[in-house]
DNA sequence: GTGACGATTATCT
DNA sequence: GATAATCGTCACC
């Protein structure tokens, strides 16, 4: 069953990020229906998170769908090649965000591989929030999207993983974000072959 | 109008 | 481990 409308209202995104591991991401292009566990996430706490686009409340067109109501998908083109969803939530005008860092092929695995040209069986194929997007066919013509839409939709499958094997650890790479580098944004599952980073703590 | 750069990844040594 | 690939955004001329 699609997770209610409701459910991306919350405004505790850092709880949230937890929350969505073992949901599942569907898309459907063209009648092809692909879809993934969340195995990874990393949440992006709004205009106090100097890691994130919105950061000072800074508002852009880019940046405008993070200030929409929780429910929508924000993806955005990185480094000229890879395109990163993020699910937007909390109300309107309240930026925050998660991004969803990797999945564990579920459904269309055959889709999957011939997206990213190697066997689902191989970890890389959607580790990482590049490769993961990539093998759901989410680029940017995706963004703003409803995500209770018939496109592209999250379930919820009563996946739920026991507390001692999700990981929490900072973010990567923001270290300049001072004490917001230190919170334990990013959320994991402990020995997932499709975790991008290696399994530590 | 123009230039610098990024929430990354594949590939090469 | 290092580095190339590659283009939309944003800040500033």
């Amino acid at each position: 069953m699609k997770l209610s409308p409701e459910y991306y209202l919350n405004d505790d995104v850092v709880s949230l990020a937890k929350d969505l591991l073992g949901k599942v991401l569907y898309t459907n292009i063209n009648g092809q229906i692909s879809a993934g566990i969340i195995v990874e996430t990393e949440a992006y706490f709004g205009i106090k998170d100097k890691a994130s686009h919105a950061y000072g409340g800074r508002r852009t067109n880019r940046t405008e769908t993070m200030y929409a109501p929780g429910g929508v998908a924000y993806v955005y083109l990185c480094y000229g090649m890879h395109n990163l969803f993020n699910v937007v939530s909390s109300v309107i005008d309240d930026p925050h965000a998660v991004l969803i860092r990797a999945i564990e092929p579920l459904v269309g695995k055959d889709i999957m591989e011939e997206r990213r040209n190697m066997p689902s069986t191989k970890g890389a194929i959607t580790s990482g929030p590049g490769s993961a997007a990539k093998a759901l066919g989410i680029d940017r013509s995706f963004n703003s999207k409803n995500l209770n839409g018939n496109e592209i939709w999250i379930e919820d499958h009563q996946i739920s993983y026991p507390e001692e094997a999700i990981a929490a650890s900072p973010r990567v790479g923001i270290a300049y974000a001072q004490e917001h580098a230190l919170l334990p944004c990013r959320f994991f599952v402990k020995g997932n072959k499709y975790v991008s980073k290696p399994n530590k703590v």
